[in-house]
DNA sequence: AATGAATGAGATTTCATTCAT
DNA sequence: AATGAATGAAATCTCATTCAT
């Protein structure tokens, strides 16, 4: 089933249309990470843009798609971003605290784009029905992180815990617990609060006999 | 200024009329439990309940009010759930073991006001435009968990972390690593998810002469 | 058709009942009058009568109902205020001037009962869709200020008006000028109004001759 | 704060929303006019204009908005028809005269616009709650009419009555003794009805001595 | 006689989406 | 490519009225 409207499907994307698209989506990251998603409507995106509604229509099929898009973005930035620090650490735990330094680093430096990420987890709703985020691979990072512990495991390096909690706890660290304190708090010094979850969490993982 | 319609503020509440706002908060946080805020408008819930959207707006002002009080509900209850277990420990790690397993048995049993609570903190607006949660009181737990912190390392029992930083990682290990394991997969096995949690915070946080 | 509720229609009024119309008509002026129509709903009447919604509809088969007998309720006053008034000067300008100085009195007097009619006038439909008063017999007074032109005229007291248009202009001036007035400036001196209006229509309707 | 949906806001009205939101104004005053305030809903207005409920939110921001910018035009309407019949006139008399004529005039021609304007002006009540007409300058001629008899007065033309009160008579002669007249007798004459008046106000201002 | 509780119809407003130009 | 205009579905809230007790 083909959309009514909008720009044909069967032609690649130009540059311009790229561009446009690229810069709704930065739009829609700033209107929902400064108003709530309950705010972020069609229209308050447009306006921030400075366009119409229907060009938001015309280069996206509807709103789920611009917001899967965004997410998208938010993934591919966040990967590009966290991936040669994980590459430059030797250890398990050099790789922990870098993912924690560096996910501090990302989350300043694109602060509405996560932000938003995090409202459209818990807000949006796909076509079936269910969370947005339920059938999106959200997190690209999540294998990575399960994979650094388990390795850290094996060679000794970390204690036997449950690989699925631990790694569920700290990317929790990252994307709730210091975030949702940024929101709260937006002079928050994430840097010494990365610090102080590297030290927590070498302690709560490192080999007992180290 | 009061309420133009609804039931008459100058009497104290009836039994039926207590009953009734408790099977409507109930019913409220089942669909929202299990919809999705989005998803979960006045003509939904009163579906749930078996009766018409005009008696939701019999008993509460609006739907705000409604919100306002499924959340008190839920503070009241987890409340009242935890203290005498948190009073039956000694030590600051007992404390903490206590509330997380605690935490994880108030999970099980009241599960969709637990989910409730998390859709409406994260979605709802209240009449000025914030977050709902923003104007209230809720996590009467918080000061709690951040005195355990705080005495247990007076005592010289825990080292010397951030205090804020430690209970927020405390809390969201709750509210939403374990919350949202929970709900990716219903069949967790969630005391065991919580000794985990007991174990890994046992040597994050306690004195390293021990 | 009989209502389906309410106090059996085939007795006669008991005391009580009587009395309680009666409360309920007054409550509805005060409401009216101090609130405008629109915001005079039966839970408002209801609260400044300190009564349940439904002892309304137990008294009123229902709005309307209310609405006519509270109009009958003024009729009825008004003229048991000005008759005696108007007895009482003999010739057409006294009348005149017994009218004018009479509402005056009437309009302090039965200040809420007064506005309300004016509401009402202006808001209420009937049955039939149309406004109220349409349907209603309002002004008893009416063919009273128009025969009293009328035999002013056959005297020769009064000039060869149009009947018609100065009894209505006479009217106006009582029902819309000097309420409106009040209902601006409260603290309006309606007695000293009412002289200048008397003059004016004296000037306006004395045989030139004379 | 600006509306959160409809038109574009940043730039000028087009022609063709120029030329919609006169049509809804009309429309409403017809509605209005002919049924009364309490039934003209939105629904009925956009089914009167042949147009989606919506449409109407998408020109207006509230039905307020559209109720005000009913009486804007009459307003503008009444004054640009009466102004230069008032400044063709050299004496007070003459003004009077030409006001009393004028109106009838304006009243015929624009009947549902006028009898809109005073549904209402008893009727809508705006967001703080007070009538809608309190916060408007409804009446442009008002100050008009008052600086004519007084200047009349002060060039010895008229006689010394209290200008406020006369003023407010002979603005009641039209806005409800005569409207309500035509009302309630859709034939009649309005033009021999405002002889009828001028003559009235003639004997009852011009000073004794003429 | 009176009440609390419940109801259904209807009003306003919001919003994603469509479409002609 | 972009826009202004229009739309229909749906959401919240209001209110006169009914009914069992």
């Amino acid at each position: 089933m083909q959309p009514k409207t909008g720009r044909p499907a069967r032609t690649a994307r130009t540059f311009t249309e790229t561009a446009r698209r690229a810069q709704i989506v930065q739009c829609a990251a700033d209107v929902i990470a400064e108003t709530g998603y309950a705010r972020a409507t069609m229209a308050e995106i447009a306006r921030q843009a400075g366009v119409a509604k229907s060009v938001i229509s015309y280069h996206f099929a509807d709103k789920n798609e611009l917001m899967r898009e965004l997410i998208r973005t938010a993934v591919a930035t966040f990967t590009e971003f966290i991936e040669p620090r994980l590459v430059a650490q030797a250890s398990a735990a050099g790789k922990i605290g870098a993912y924690l330094a560096g996910s501090a680093d990302y989350i300043t430096t694109y602060r509405n784009l996560h932000l938003a990420v995090l409202e459209i987890a818990f807000n949006a709703l796909g076509p079936d029905g269910l969370p947005l985020v339920a059938s999106m691979p959200l997190e690209t990072h999540k294998p990575a992180l399960e994979q650094i512990l388990s390795d850290g495991q094996q060679a000794g390096e970390l204690r036997d815990f449950d690989v699925q909690v631990m790694a569920g706890l700290v990317r929790s660290a990252v994307t709730h617990t210091m975030t949702l304190a940024l929101r709260a708090n937006p002079g928050l010094d994430v840097h010494s609060y990365a610090r102080e979850l590297t030290t927590t969490f070498d302690l709560a993982t490192r080999a007992s006999a180290s």
